[in-house]
DNA sequence: TAAGACGAAATTGTTGACAATCTAGCCAAA
DNA sequence: TTTGGCTAGATTGTCAACAATTTCGTCTTA
């Protein structure tokens, strides 16, 4: 019978989380109530939680009247994103570098040969997805679901910052083999090393954003904010 | 005239976290819709809401049709909390450090002060807020916004936390001038030593902590956890 | 007395109608 | 052509009534 009980709020925030992780979900995209209502069969009340909690995890901006627009982080915001990300993530994979069993890294291993077949096959926004999900795979094995869920929500803005600001707009910025590496010291024992690595693979992928204006509306922006002196 | 907008939901939020964060609002507190309603003279819109955000920042818990309590930590929780207090504060305290400003650490003594008035004019929920509120300020000179958010989360943890398991109650396990000291230490631009300062400070709260069971509920739980092996 | 069943009251969940606001298209005037 | 104002439609915000569920007191019965 499978009753086919209506999606939760919670399923709303994680197909959008989803979109936004696998790019496929643009910044700025505006997301009227109507319109997911009709996509997940829900009613406003179920649409409208959900825009509250994804707010929360600015992943969305919602604007009193105007509705709900996929967040587009600033330059600072992604400065902020990554000097969090160092921060944390290095923390948590040295925790997990002492806890991983074997079983864990077989794990990662499994990831990874899904990460580069997905690449092979060219399915790239299975390809992005599986990028972030690494990152968070990684720190579940540290035991802290506090900082998990948190370095969960830097994953989501970073893929956001990486749609504004990535050089080649989408892909291809993981110029290779950098968690194959991490796994590798990892399994060897040696958390500095990871977090080495861990820490150049951020910065590699943060030096490679530009953050100059694109269209002609932002250019207006950035000369009035500029005039402002 | 003054239209008296009516509260919002951040400000019901706001209310709720200040009362935790004094201690006012013990840990397993049912909060009922009607009686905020009545209370912020707001319909239960704008608490459901409220209640809603104060989930995802696991200050209450909601239950489907039982309604919000204020949360309860675990043990296993609290260890998180303090680890990922640890981490962050660390890290955040030694780019506080790199930017203060002569006159931030002049608010920060201002701060030192109030403490310490509150303290002896024995207004223990406006100390215990206080001293929450100065790691806040601390980590507000580290120039991310985002690790403020997570972190002021943190604290608000650690206030349910000292509620449900600290040793003396309510207040007094800090045994004196750690705040100071920290102070000192970054006056002297001295980062590594504030830091040390300041994980020993956290760990010496943390040690304070008692995990045994209290009332006979309580008891009946761990009963039932630990026969079940 | 204790356990269980029942029902009323209280509390939470959901829906839909209505109000408030914004958006877009059209028209008129400079 | 451009600017400004205007109206109609679309979108969001709010609220109150209703439905579903839980809670609590009472009563019965062993």
């Amino acid at each position: 019978m499978s009753k086919s009980t209506a999606f939760t709020e919670e399923d709303v925030c994680k197909a959008i989380r989803d979109r936004v992780l696998e790019q496929r979900l643009a910044p700025g995209t505006k997301l009227t109530e109507d319109s997911l209502c009709s996509i997940f069969g829900v009613g406003r009340t179920t649409i409208r939680r959900a825009f509250l909690l994804l707010t929360r995890d600015n992943i969305i901006e919602l604007q009193k009247n105007k509705g709900a627009v996929v967040a587009t982080p600033s330059p600072e915001d992604a400065r902020q994103v990554f000097e969090a990300r160092m921060v944390l993530e290095r923390a948590m994979l040295e925790k997990a570098t002492e806890n991983a069993t074997a079983d864990d890294l077989k794990r990662l291993r499994a990831h990874l040969a899904d990460e580069e077949q997905a690449l092979k096959a060219a399915d790239i926004a299975r390809w992005i997805r599986l990028t972030g999900k690494f990152h968070i795979l990684l720190s579940q094995l540290s035991k802290n679901d506090l900082m998990c869920n948190f370095l969960e929500q830097l994953v989501f803005q970073t893929s956001l910052i990486i749609a504004l600001y990535g050089r080649t707009g989408a892909a291809p910025n993981c110029k290779g083999g950098d968690h194959e590496r991490l796994v590798d010291a990892m399994e060897r024992g040696n958390a500095t090393e990871a977090g080495d690595i861990l820490i150049h693979h951020l910065a590699s992928i943060e030096s490679q954003l530009v953050f100059e204006a694109r269209s002609g509306e932002q250019d207006l922006h950035t000369i009035f904010a500029t005039a402002n002196d």
